[in-house]
DNA sequence: CATGCGTGGGT
DNA sequence: TACCCAAGCAT
């Protein structure tokens, strides 16, 4: 099949409709693309914005500074943005490729957290290296033009390199994540605008494709959390899970085997597989002995610590203070 | 191969 | 409001 008539309609449209102004697409550095990409998996590109890619690129401009710096500097700067192993992966990347990153598709690849579409964004955006990117946006459109229900992860690349543009590789790339974040929406696809309508297979009823997925119940979990504190000081843990690993915590109450009292007030949190619901006890203690698997904090040193939005929201609630 | 992994934007 | 879901990856 020769796509070169939608390649050259796609070319057009991105010249006049793409994001140009997103700045990490204004450089060819491959750290930056690198960061930003881990930034976006599974995240908004308005959150990675507002937030997140200027402060870090600031604090840790290069490789190097990564590999120099420690992860409870990573994770701090990380705070916020959710699924934490990102941050360790880049950390571990940096001990592994620093001072500089591979932009060989099959080298990057090889390093953790890095899959075959972050390998392929890095290679395409730093190198113009004629791979396909498939990422949520590029898999919407795919699943649309080629009227698919529903395909397993192989077929997906496999459509992606069909319809990739190997004379434009770095705009068609662009471009594609720009067509699907704007015109072929989730929600309400503007077909008409749409540089693939003429040849789109799903034009008549996008909404068909992909099949929507049957949605699971997210489990309620409870918790007791106890915030002890003695004088301007709380006792502070480092979580060793999966869930949050790094990152500072108030302890559980049945952790402690204190006796329970009236809980001062509930929050609730939620996470992609389950909700919590959170109780929090405020006890006035002394610093006694057995409590070794952490640390008494200042309050006022809080924010220095990398923590979970659970925590920032128990010191909003129990101290009125804003770690920002 | 299904599941776990965070948080917040958008509707 | 409630719900979907976002520049994925590892296990």
């Amino acid at each position: 099949m020769n796509y070169s008539d939608i390649h050259i309609q796609l070319r057009q449209w991105y010249k006049s409709f793409g994001r140009h102004d997103l700045p990490w697409r204004k450089t060819n550095d491959p750290y930056v693309i690198y960061i930003s990409e881990m930034m976006l998996q599974q995240t908004q590109v308005k959150t990675v914005l507002d937030r997140f890619f200027f402060p870090f690129l600031k604090r840790f401009p290069t490789l190097e500074s990564i590999k120099a710096s420690s992860i409870d500097e990573i994770l701090h700067a990380w705070q916020g943005l959710g699924y934490y192993r990102r941050a360790r992966y880049i950390h571990a990347c940096a001990q592994i490729a620093s001072p500089s990153l591979p932009t060989d598709p099959k080298e990057l690849v090889k390093l953790p957290g890095i899959g075959k579409s972050t390998a392929h964004a890095i290679a395409a955006f730093s190198k113009h290296y004629p791979v396909a990117v498939l990422d949520a946006n590029v898999k919407r459109i795919l699943y649309r033009f080629f009227a698919k229900t529903e395909a397993k992860e192989r077929e997906l690349w496999k459509m992606a390199e069909i319809l990739l543009d190997h004379e434009e590789p770095y705009i068609y790339n662009q471009a594609m994540m720009d067509l699907g974040a704007t015109v072929c929406l989730p929600k309400s696809p503007k077909c008409e605008i749409c540089p693939f309508a003429s040849r789109c297979m799903g034009r008549e009823s996008p909404m068909n494709y992909p099949q929507k997925r049957v949605l699971k119940k997210r489990p309620i979990k409870q918790k007791k959390i106890a915030v002890l504190q003695c004088g301007t000081k709380l006792f502070m843990r480092k979580r060793k899970t999966e869930l949050l690993g790094g990152l500072w915590e108030f302890p559980e109450m049945e952790d402690l085997d204190l006796p329970v009292g009236n809980a001062l007030h509930k929050i609730v949190q939620e996470y992609t597989h389950f909700k919590l619901e959170a109780e929090l006890f405020l006890l006035q203690t002394k610093k006694s002995d057995h409590m070794t698997d952490g640390e008494w904090i200042d309050i006022a040193s809080f924010g220095k610590l990398a923590t979970s939005t659970l925590e920032k929201k128990i010191l909003k609630v129990l101290f009125e203070t804003d770690t920002h």
